[in-house]
DNA sequence: GGTCGATAGCTATTGACATTAGCCCAATGG
DNA sequence: CCATTGGGCTAATGTCAATAGCTATCGACC
């Protein structure tokens, strides 16, 4: 009986294949042996269970969606950057809805590899909104608020939640735009770090 | 051998109850049936299986959601109405996080009953918007950029996803605050209906 | 080329959970 | 008092996760 011949990141990669094809709940060490054609057992051997594969699928998905935005924002700055970036986000969500899905778990405190992955997609953010003269306090309002905007309106979306036949689009930009034009007034001392 | 004298309303209570303890995914027929003095398969009598119960909790959380929604906006307007309706929106989301998850898968197409209290939740929000004079497709965009904002927040704030030690109450004004302007502007002209 | 150790993949087993089939007795109404 | 309804039960099946322990393959090294 030959080998099959898996490593931790084939096993992994398939199961970012699953998860984005059925979903995460979808994703079962079964139906990954099965794709794999190996038995189920035999994926213990390189990966920690179902929660060490969702966690590397997760790490992964982290690294992977700060790269994506750091690159939509590479050139551009303030509401340019922040729609460049928010574009982005949904975009990589909408491709890859399982993996996104992974991505939501926080860290387990102490796992310094998440927290890693999970920093390096805020940094992102942080680096826009310090374009925007936001620092400290206001820029994690700020982050707090796009991301929240961000998550939300994916998640709602791929869940079926927009149910009316309007221009999703459309929508999408005009949030955005919006949270960009509230960011830009939060900068120029109107409201700043005082309530 | 006494009958537990169980009803399809105290399966649902009970299973609401475990769901906010323990979460959604931790609400499985077999701990329901314990808490209920129960074997398993006497549960089928009531409700239809981990679907039937799931979209029972949705129903009546959608239910008590819009009714908490009205309740917060009534007699408020624009801008203080949204922040009303937010606040009780986080807080009921936050004192009853199982009922909440419970009540964001749509509506399977058809289910008449769910499809009306879905609809019921998102009157609240389009009542509102009427008071910026926001219609039709103007007001579908505001909803939904205050659903994915709101729902994203709860979301994330209850995944332990805002880990900086900065104040979240704050955080969450500034973004309904900054949505409320936002909407504001839409309604007087600049930036209406084309694009 | 032969040997040996590490380990990939296997079978077998246990345990949690969902679900269906079919039984029996309790409650209720005539 | 009896008949019907139906609530709760046992038994059984299927899926999935997980652990224990075996075997044989692969690569390193002599």
């Amino acid at each position: 009986m030959p080998r099959a011949g898996l490593t931790e990141t084939r096993v992994v990669e398939e199961g970012e294949r699953i998860a984005d094809e059925v979903g995460l709940s979808g994703l079962t060490l079964a139906a990954l042996a099965e794709r794999l054609g190996v038995r189920q057992p035999s994926l213990y051997k390189h990966v920690a269970g179902t929660d060490g594969l969702r966690r590397s699928i997760a790490l992964r998905a982290k690294t992977e969606l700060a790269g994506v935005l750091r690159r939509a924002t590479v050139g551009r700055a303030r509401g340019d950057a922040i729609s460049s970036m928010a574009w982005a986000y949904r975009a990589w969500a909408t491709e890859h809805p399982g993996r996104y899905a992974a991505a939501q778990r926080a860290p387990v405190p102490g796992d310094l590899e998440d927290e890693r992955a999970s920093a390096d997609v805020v940094q992102v953010a942080f680096d826009v909104m310090a374009g925007y003269d936001l620092r400290d306090d206001d820029a994690v309002d700020a982050i707090r608020g796009l991301r929240a905007a961000l998550h939300g309106f994916v998640t709602l979306e791929a869940a079926g939640g927009f149910g009316l036949p309007v221009d999703i689009n459309r929508s999408f930009d005009r949030l955005v735009v919006g949270l960009a034009t509230a960011f830009a007034e939060w900068s120029d001392g109107s409201g700043g770090g005082d309530r």
